[in-house]
RNA sequence: GGACAGGUGGCGGAGCGGUUGAACGCGCCGGUCUCGAAAACCGGUAUACCCUUCGGGGUAUCGUGGGUUCGAAUCCCACCCUGUCCGCCA
């Protein structure tokens, strides 16, 4: 969430924010709230001092009359009694004013705090206007050698591609038929060498990230509280892309999520802590399963491995000190990773500046990564697809806006307490990955080839579909 | 799932319903002593928010939320969490 400090200093800062990265919030009814729960919330403090005042003076009075009630004689126990009477009817008119205070104030709070919530952090001025993800703008391509943008896939490779649904189709990789069976529609089951490319690829990006770039490894959990949701920022705007376990209508029990993403549990960890200054920054690497609903996205990417409910992502996060230089830099340092990731594997990729319109709430930057997927994109003459880039990374930076939310803080040298900045990006995201993958790895007797930096977590297969290959273990085929 | 026990400051640990933001100890910071250190001694040592004439003033916080009361760390209720034992279990 954003500083009310910040907002009340200069309120234009956030209302060209949201309108920039078009979210609707009316800035100005959260100022008139505020400023009246402010009054209400200084009338009342004053109310209370004087209450807790009068309270100091009366209550050892009380106690000594009380006191001598025990030892009092009849005529002299009513004259106390009175006396006792007295002492505790002052401040009874305070009790009902304040009362009433309090009543005005947890009225009109929580739709402060769910206004506050809902603030943007305003785009860093160097991030592009757009209207719509349209607008984002191409930083820069990276290919390998035999892979030329301009040209088609079949002029690139010699023969004609077929798309990762075929290719799923006839290497027995995925059964979709058995998923929706058990689980509805956008499931899916890997099969055989399937689910060995799948956990291959994963391996390969934790231990790049882990081993290669010092990242720690982490477990966290994917189904978490309502708070750490709130905290990382996907709630209450993403609410819907959750999943819900109502833990609380058994009786027993709170409510519980299931992530979309390893961030929530990656920055969930020091929630509500106050951090040693000389562990920062902290790089956090997990890999874990995600869970989105994708509502708002029917019809979208029906078929495939391209949006699905239930997906595994090595996920990399930054906790560092509050300069922005330094934030800067860890951008740059974990999208560097990501390319030198892409690389290895020989994925041509784009990296794409999104547009203020593009950023969501809590972003002032973010970049992503697109992946060439010759399956994707329009169709040709003959009706095949041309290929187009498919998102498969995003790198956000949050200054301070996630860890104000998450209460995380460090103490700087002058022992103030100071909200850290965050950082996240993806490392890997798969099955998504094995689109351009097996696209890219296909051969022209149908078979696909696995890519050279997996090879060590494949057991020894080289190339699947092919005679040389162990078969493929597809259940029921 | 059953039966107990318990949640107090950075940590340990007190706390008859009344100047208790909270004794005491440890830790930490500053000082005295010392050639220096240790010990000893002295002093200091929470956070958030609000107001401010920038000197300071105020409020809240003892797991969380309600309630009782003139007044709650202390009494009542609900919830959350932790520990121990039993049962079950990948």
């Amino acid at each position: 969430m954003i500083d009310l400090k910040q907002l009340r200093d200069d309120p234009q800062r956030f209302i060209d924010g949201a309108r920039a990265k078009k979210i609707e919030v009316d800035i100005h009814h959260l100022l008139r709230i505020d400023e009246e729960r402010r009054t209400l919330l200084a009338d009342q403090e004053r109310k209370r001092a004087e209450q807790k005042k009068l309270s100091k003076e009366i209550g050892p009075a009380i106690g000594k009359l009380k006191g001598q009630l025990k030892s009092a004689s009849d005529e002299e126990k009513d004259r106390l009694e009175a006396k006792i009477h007295e002492l505790e009817s002052r401040p009874i008119a305070l009790k009902a004013e304040i009362h009433a205070f309090e009543q005005k104030i947890a009225q009109i709070e929580p739709e402060w705090k769910d206004l506050w919530l809902q603030i943007p952090q305003p785009p860093d001025e160097d991030v592009p206007k757009g209207d719509s993800a349209d607008d984002n703008i191409e930083l820069r391509t990276w290919q390998p050698d035999w892979f030329d943008p301009q040209k088609s896939f079949a002029e690139n490779k010699g023969f004609p591609h077929r798309t990762h649904l075929e290719l799923i189709r006839t290497l027995n990789l995925v059964d979709f038929e058995r998923a929706v069976k058990m689980a509805g529609t956008r499931h899916y089951v890997l099969t055989g060498d399937g689910m060995r490319l799948h956990q291959a690829v994963l391996r390969f990006a934790f231990d790049f990230i882990t081993q290669e770039h010092g990242f720690t490894p982490m477990s966290v959990p994917v189904i978490v509280r309502e708070e750490c949701m709130v905290g990382t920022g996907f709630f209450p705007a993403g609410r819907d892309q959750a999943y819900h376990i109502e833990e609380s209508r058994r009786g027993t029990g709170t409510d519980l999520f299931l992530t979309g993403t390893g961030e929530v549990g990656l920055m969930g960890l020091h929630q509500d802590e106050i951090l040693d200054p000389e562990q920062l920054p902290l790089q956090y690497a997990t890999v874990s399963t995600c869970f989105r609903r994708e509502a708002g996205a029917a019809g979208k990417d029906t078929a495939g491995l391209y949006r699905i409910h239930q997906f595994d992502k090595v996920e990399q996060v930054v906790i560092c000190r509050a300069d922005e230089e330094e934030s800067r830099r860890w951008h740059q340092k974990m999208i560097d990773i990501v390319e030198q990731l892409l690389q290895k594997l020989e994925l041509p990729y784009r990296l794409l500046q999104c547009c203020t319109a593009d950023l969501g709430l809590k972003n002032a930057d973010m970049i992503d990564i697109e992946c060439w997927m010759p399956g994707r994109g329009e169709e040709d003459a003959e009706g095949r697809p041309t290929g187009a880039y498919g998102e498969t990374h995003s790198a956000s930076r949050l200054y301070d806006y996630q860890c104000r939310r998450l209460n995380m803080r460090y103490r700087d040298q002058d022992g103030r307490n100071v909200f850290c900045h965050s950082l996240n990006n993806t490392v890997l995201a798969s099955p998504r990955i094995l689109i351009p993958l097996l696209e890219l790895y296909q051969n022209e007797d149908g078979s696909v080839t696995v890519p050279p930096p997996l090879l060590p977590y494949m057991n020894g297969v080289e190339r699947i579909g092919s005679v040389a290959a162990p078969a493929s273990a597809a259940p029921g085929r």
